[in-house]
DNA sequence: GTCTATAGTGGGATAGAC
DNA sequence: GTCTATCCCACTATAGAC
């Protein structure tokens, strides 16, 4: 394990790092269109040939921006479950809140197959964790929970809710089920 | 109303309808990178610039493909709630059917903005209709269960499920709340 | 309603010199 | 580790002849 350059778990060089950020840093402004070697490379000021040599391809330096963005929601889940009044609640808006900030990222993270085997270990269950304490460790009242989440936020980042509809009211209604 | 060419609000042309047959069927087999100007031309023995006297665009294609989708959907939640024993699960089936026998157009309908004011009228609601009925017509209701059975199918066709989920318990978990 | 020709744009990735 | 040069690919869409 603990391969790099980088086909897979982690360990970054610092210049792995920079690419990381410039990549995250374009997909937000722009969203995928904008994720492109060309612009990377123009980003940190060198040719996009020359990241080649640090990554092995583009779909590698995404999983490097999708790990970040892992981290980044386990830590707000973490967060919302902390002081926890009422841990459900707290936790779809963290959920949705992170969603709605970062709706490119969201995508890139869970609208495709999840590369497990090049992520880093333990790191997907970590994100996972305050969904399935939240559930009384209930496997499939967790997914249920999640799936219920996910098809909100993504109707909501992808405008497919009509104009009127009253979204909290509807956070309020499936979550009302899972208490 | 009742525009055509076709910027809007169908009825449509024997070479349209043949268009958007063959557009249907490419995304189907390959996917929306199949789903090109030049394989749809292909498809009807024609060169891609033909179809422009028939379809002002690409985007004006790809909604008459999502127009189709969703008559058939419609029907098939229809046909689902028409026998009803228990009308939440058979729903919830016939939804998950449709979702996972055509990933590509559930997609192509469901990850991006529906232009609603290019559809024909009625169609949206009438595919909705089923979910109203069967929450009682509570609206917020309907969208929580819309999001939650959103929610597991694309996480379902877009493999972010854990390899050992079970997502027929997951169904379950989740639909149960909604009683 | 079809064609040919073509414009215009963009992308990922490699070879080989320095 | 960076560069230049380059190859490959693909796409949407328009102009104008027939």
């Amino acid at each position: 394990m603990a391969e790099n350059s980088t086909g897979g778990t982690q360990t970054l060089t610092e210049r792995q790092r920079q690419i990381a950020a410039a990549a995250r840093a374009l997909l937000d402004a722009e969203g995928p269109e904008g994720l492109t070697m060309r612009r990377v490379a123009d980003a940190l000021g060198i040719k996009a040939p020359s990241l080649y040599k640090h990554v092995p391809d583009k779909t590698a330096l995404e999983l490097l921006v999708v790990a970040g963005g892992f981290v980044e929601v386990a830590e707000a889940l973490e967060a919302a479950t902390a002081d926890a009044a009422e841990p459900l609640p707290a936790l779809a808006k963290a959920y949705r809140d992170y969603a709605v900030a970062h709706p490119h990222l969201y995508r890139l993270m869970n609208y495709q197959p999840l590369r497990r085997d090049l992520l880093p270990p333990g790191l997907e269950e970590r994100a996972a964790m305050p969904l399935l304490a939240a559930t009384g460790h209930d496997g499939d009242k967790a997914r249920a929970l999640w799936a219920f989440a996910h098809g909100m936020v993504s109707l909501e980042i992808d405008g497919r809710f009509p104009p009127d509809a009253d979204l909290p009211a509807a956070w309020k209604a499936g979550l009302a089920t899972f208490v």
